[in-house]
DNA sequence: GGAATGCATGGAATCGATTACATCGACGTG
DNA sequence: CACGTCGATGTAATCGATTCCATGCATTCC
């Protein structure tokens, strides 16, 4: 692969002049600039961003570490991550966590390895000391959806409160009164907020959230398969399932079919996140849907902009509730609710 | 950020000593490597691998272009690769090409000038010259699920045409005789294999497939829709709508259900690509299930053996039927076979 | 006309690693 | 005892870019 330098042997000049030519540096005669761009065209030369970003001791990259690809909000929110540093001139390498702190650690220190510019992350557990170092250390870092609390990094996250209370009224607003969830890892906060959250809106209809009530997952399907079966056996199980992510309201899903039941006529179920597949499973789900996409373009404007020397702001956008049909009565007032926005 | 100078100085031996430590070459002595290590732990020191990428001529990453990271299917097969990679000691890059050909360029541009050591594509099209370019001026290249015929690269991909012979028996079998395809861009080899493959299948029972019977989709899910409106326009619409991925048959699942018809009452559906929401739509999806993990794994397995010297082969596994609901008669035989496999 | 200014250019240092080659001392052998 | 061998170590070149500094030349101004 040709370098800078058979670059400058074609084109007649010194190698500084090729760099600067690349770099549109505005001292250089136009006749050197055609040759070293008539030489650049032949030689098919393309700069070699290794050797670049030592020199430059930038990047031009972002590192996104997820807590799991496989779940499809994370995913939207990749894409949109992505879509934003493309747009801004980054590269972004993702790494998959699946949940793991191990995995966790492991991106980020091949991350921090490769001299990323700037990190991502929604982070898996309450942070471990690698993460902590790379915080304080002076890496750009943006916690997005989850974040570590008493560390000082903007966050950038979407507040679910509001639509909670919103779901719990239309819940208790269709009868139910013995109301349970399927929690996230405490590990999390979005696994804890979406609790409190939960309990501080039942509250409001002087409803109690009992222990037997809160049952513990891991956002992954099986743990919310596993609880649901844990409710169903319950003396007195719940009217309504509230799962806190869409992956647990799809085991919840397979719980209560497996046992010959139906949603919502002998259980109602209804999930934190909302997703495209919501619309066509049986029944349509109801969820809280969160801005997935506008949460991942601000994550990176904020990342950027600590990356190129300006503050770069937290961010909290409100989510909302998407009334399907698994708490019962079909929503009536507006059916254009029910299509797929795509 | 401590560099190899620090760790020398801090050690009180040269560079050179310090990268022999740290490569653990066989000539160094047990108490400067102890010496090193400490200075090592002190500084908390990593080496900067950009710099060793300089020097040495490889990144240890793969790139990964993909045709669109919010289809499942291609989620879980960047999934897999990523794990696959990790095992093999490479990270991976990926770009979503979004089944957009320019953007596919840009990311392949942009592994290329990263020097990635290996590229893993899924072409979006017939193959751009920059990709041509690439794959014979040397640099390793495996193509997945899809490929540009008349290139010399290893493919890995599955074999769907048994599986799609084994639909149309179990659809002929139901009765149906009016069978339609949503087909995938032609530009792409899975875009016509499937077509080719459904209908040779139906040849096999005496029956045509009629140029109004087959829509030209994209593989996203608006194009589903918008061909499966045209279908149930026609004076005589078909009784089975065949979505050549999953992403067209959630499309044709959302125009059937804006008619106000049912599925499969009114119509049946089947899709390729099978993913774990088709278990808990409205119907459950019939579908035709891929290995995806194992594609992802054998491609990685196929482009590291390239990188590092060896062959490197193509690699063709089967697809197979998965019945379930959504073309009439419940699948009496085997309950388990509705299940999710998580 | 001479000094000053500014532009175009090249030489060389630099980023942080790896590695060929040189050096030096200890040790074994004839 | 002299010489060869081998292990441990350091010096310096190198990868491919960017960029500081010096130089040469033309233009401008007094």
């Amino acid at each position: 692969m040709a370098s800078i330098k058979d670059v400058a042997a074609a084109a007649g000049v010194s190698v500084a002049t090729v760099s600067r030519v690349l770099n549109d540096h505005p001292s250089v005669s136009a006749a050197a600039r055609t040759r070293v761009l008539a030489a650049v065209r032949d030689l098919d030369y393309r700069p070699n961003a290794v050797a670049r970003s030592l020199r430059t001791d930038q990047t031009r990259t972002l590192g996104l570490v997820i807590s799991d690809v496989m779940n499809p909000y994370f995913t939207e929110l990749a894409r949109s991550v992505e879509e934003e540093a493309r747009a801004l001139g980054y590269s972004v390498i993702i790494g998959n966590a699946d949940e793991r702190p191990d995995l966790q650690d492991h991106h980020v220190r091949t991350l921090l390895d490769r001299r990323i510019d700037g990190l991502l992350v929604s982070p898996t557990d309450g942070g471990s000391p690698l993460m902590l170092d790379a915080a304080r250390g002076g890496t750009p870092m943006v916690f997005v959806d989850r974040w570590i609390p008493g560390v000082d990094v903007p966050v950038v996250r979407s507040d679910g409160r509001a639509a909670v209370r919103d779901l719990v009224a239309h819940l208790h607003g269709l009868g139910h009164r013995r109301l349970a969830i399927i929690a996230g890892p405490a590990a999390t906060t979005t696994g804890r907020e979406r609790v409190d959250a939960f309990r501080e809106a039942l509250a409001l209809y002087g409803l109690d959230l009992p222990g037997a009530y809160v049952g513990q997952g891991d956002f992954q399907a099986e743990s919310g398969r596993r609880v649901t079966e844990g409710f169903l056996d319950l003396p007195e199980p719940p009217e309504v399932v509230f799962a806190a992510d869409n992956l647990m309201a799809l085991g919840a899903l397979d719980a209560v079919r497996a046992r010959g039941l139906r949603v919502p006529r002998d259980i109602a179920l209804a999930a934190f996140d909302d997703i495209r597949w919501f619309v066509h499973t049986d029944p349509p789900v109801t969820a809280i849907a969160q801005p997935t996409g506008e949460l991942g373009r601000a994550a990176v404007r904020a990342l950027v902009d600590r990356v190129e020397g300006r503050p770069g702001a937290s961010v909290t956008l409100p989510a909302r509730l998407v009334v399907r049909r698994s708490c019962g009565a079909p929503p009536a007032e507006n059916p254009a609710k029910n299509r797929s926005t795509s």
